[in-house]
DNA sequence: CACCCGTTCGACCACGTTGTCGCCCCCTCC
DNA sequence: GGAGGGGGCGACAACGTGGTCGAACGGGTG
């Protein structure tokens, strides 16, 4: 910029404030200013801006891993909102470990973001209390802080969808229906158990219940545990995505009736199309991010909670006879 | 720091040299500072120490759409290489729109990004000279750059891995093959044609080959179109795993001969099995970005070009009986 | 002519950090 | 006891912006 102004033969001032397009420079200084930018290749340092204004014009996104589509359609979302704000978009994989979590959270806030959207690995968050005290704002997707923080919170009707899986599994006559879900101390596997067991009264057997994390190997062998049962499950819900498409990689051939958590890409071409409640990570991903605008604009009070709803998308493989 | 320094009762640089873990300071004074900062909660102010040394430690990374699984498994590669290197990493999708992407590049760079990792949309990188005789070191992936621009890239064996597509069928019977692709004014789309078309040789027929973006409903044209030609194609060859998946619903039911180029999620449970000409994204997004730190080592001499292999998988679609 | 007002522009400082340089003190060695 | 050296620390400048304030100038008004 210095450069620009000696090439315009103006002052720094001036040049700066063409480059941001204040009132009260003549035309034909603003038009010498312009060409001597162009000539000089030259572009705003947003390094010392940020460290003069305070505002970065950038959002921190800690989600659970990009590569899962969930999370990728939830980041894709986030990032058309942050860009329509002219803001860009830091964001980093936890891989469900809470103590990457707060490293990534941490080094954004280091990095003096405006804000930031946590899908949470752990359930400690009081270390984000100085943060949001120092005015960072605070979204959490998916999962809810931890106890003692009170943020605005955007998550689905985990057990509303659970329940309503079980109910359609019922419909269809079953009264054994076994649950293959990710391991309870994570949020939204807990609330599905809850919203199954719920739906399932009198009919809940935790014998038919599995919860552990979606190695092949793990699902193979609970499946197997599971067939081998006196009373056997004559249907199965999987609590996620990535269950479900396990679950079925494990079944291969055989035809039991299924309902999942979750709807993934070739679901419908699967044979029998696989029946889901679907949840919408994109929905998610906006909501998430205009709220955070919201808070960054100064507006609203007291935290807000969310629930989107979910949606059960019948395809077949809910839907299939009782087998035997 | 200033609040620190006082609090501690040393000077700034004191404050500086401890945060820094730079020598020359008493273990005591030492611990008396981070006492201090751990009382006041203090954290580095990176914009500042960026403004200062001139590394953000921060890399760009453009693509085309974070939530198309090929670029999701890419991201998260780079993403691994870039947090293990102690940086961050701000990503954007172009949406494969030439300006999109020269601004999410330009806003990287104005923010003074040390590297850049782009998936180009359009054609025309010269707007990237003047960020390179800056010191941004630009690699590209997936395709490469246009004229004039010589940085290091990362691609496939297009061509070869669209012959290997059509050798495969052709050892399976076929030589009526169609081809159904991006737009061929994208790189991998073109080369993939070109392998297509240098593998069938003499069986070559332009009737037979269908390109643009894959709608579902000019997907289905476009079988249609094929399939009521006098002398239809026997088998099909998909460009990419969008236009693989988009084909298979197109063709709901029909068991067509098929190979596609890109493996995805589920092409082992479809029925038949998807045989496909596999990349692997991850290996693509930890290369290119293994390269681009290279690179800011200030390693190496000329640009780079590193053309990753593919690899057949056999799973049922490309070995179906010719119809009829 | 004196005065005022608005437009246009520049000088200067602050933001929070790091690099440079120099000071002070203590220890060692002759 | 004085010289020399090194460890420990602080003062100051500088990075590239944006905000504040005031100077210079031209033109209109009483």
């Amino acid at each position: 910029m210095k450069d620009v102004a000696s090439a315009a033969g103006v002052a720094l001032k001036t040049v700066s404030r063409v480059v941001n397009g204040e009132p009260g420079v003549h035309p034909e200084t603003a038009e010498r200013v312009r060409a001597a930018i162009d000539l000089l290749g030259y572009s705003r340092n947003e390094s010392a801006r940020v460290l003069r204004s305070g505002r970065t014009a950038t959002i921190g996104l800690v989600i659970e891993d990009v590569a899962d589509p969930f999370y990728a359609g939830l980041s894709r979302a986030v990032e058309d909102v942050v860009i329509e704000h002219g803001c860009l978009l830091l964001s980093g994989s936890s891989g469900e470990e809470p103590t990457r979590e707060r490293e990534l959270v941490e080094t954004f806030c280091a990095r003096r973001v405006d804000g930031i959207i946590v899908v949470p690995a752990g359930d400690d968050h009081t270390y984000l209390r100085a943060e949001l005290e120092a005015g960072t704002a605070v979204v959490f997707a998916d999962r809810p802080p931890g106890a003692g923080i009170d943020v605005d919170t955007v998550i689905v009707d985990n057990a509303g969808g659970a329940a309503r899986a079980v109910r359609h599994l019922r419909e269809h006559g079953h009264r054994r229906i076994a649950f293959l879900g990710d391991d309870p101390a994570i949020f939204t596997a807990a609330e599905r158990l809850r919203g199954y067991r719920e739906a399932l009264g009198e009919l809940y057997d935790p014998a038919l219940v599995s919860m552990r994390s979606p190695s092949p190997a793990g699902v193979r062998d609970d499946l197997d545990r599971l067939f081998a049962l006196d009373d056997p499950p004559t249907a199965l819900f999987t609590g996620n995505g990535r269950y479900t498409m396990t679950t079925l990689r494990a079944l291969r051939g055989r035809r039991v009736p299924l309902v999942g958590f979750d709807d993934f890409e070739l679901a419908d071409l699967m044979e029998p199309g696989v029946t889901v409640v679907a949840q919408d990570p994109a929905r998610m991903g906006k909501v998430a991010a205009e709220l955070l605008f919201h808070r960054l604009r100064g507006e609203g009070g007291p935290a807000e909670r969310v629930e989107l709803p979910v949606n059960l998308i019948v395809r077949g493989s809910g839907e299939l006879p009782t087998p035997r």
